[in-house]
DNA sequence: GTAAAGTACTTTGTAATGCAAAGTAACATA
DNA sequence: TATGTTACTTTGCATTACAAAGTACTTTAC
């Protein structure tokens, strides 16, 4: 017996990035405030995990003016809405392993 | 909306720690050359893996013979199979959150 | 009987990660 | 002028992860 792992993604190994994505995947956007308020996480905490999902090209931004103050919006992209849904598979394999 | 994570749990956040668990939740008991082979770490790090999830009292060691050859069995406790249980239910609970 | 190998660790050292807090820039409002 | 807001970046520290080396005890090979 091998353990099918091979999908299991290290960018989501992190609680916080885990939540971020399940948000992202579940709503069409989301912005930078709302999801601080949501995750109940620092500011700064926050944008670094973003940045590492940015950065794995995870999750697209888009910054704009909501009336007068600036709005950042976060989105799921085609390449992170996969990977998330590969790792969710993983863990299913992981979880219906049989007996060996 | 509020992101259901109550019962996420620190001790399954790594991806060595949650194959263990997973496969002592699938198995009666696994020792520890098996395990060391199965998931292809290294000794040292597999002992701290378990170790961690000995002190959580998630899994029971029983140490003993085969033939001449020490043997470590490994077995998932009560408290570890629901805790298990608990964080993969709120896995599930992420993952199927409805939209806002 | 001495050397090599196996089991199951512990220790060590280092790199990576996570986090709060503070700092920053750009603009808004009082 | 000064205070607030957004969305960061930077700093510094603590925790975690890991390989590698070391350890103790035993068995097997020569």
């Amino acid at each position: 017996m091998k353990i099918a792992l091979s999908n299991f993604d290290k960018a989501f190994e992190n609680r916080i990035r885990l939540q971020i994505m399940s948000v992202l995947v579940a709503n069409d956007s989301y912005d930078f405030n709302s999801l601080k308020e949501l995750l109940d996480v620092t500011d700064g905490n926050l944008a670094s995990h973003l940045k590492a999902l940015e950065k794995e090209e995870y999750i697209t931004v888009n910054k704009s003016f909501l009336g007068r103050k600036p709005n950042t919006r976060y989105m799921a992209s085609v390449k992170g809405i996969s990977a998330f849904k590969k790792h969710l598979e993983s863990l299913e394999n992981l979880i219906k392993q049989q007996k060996s």
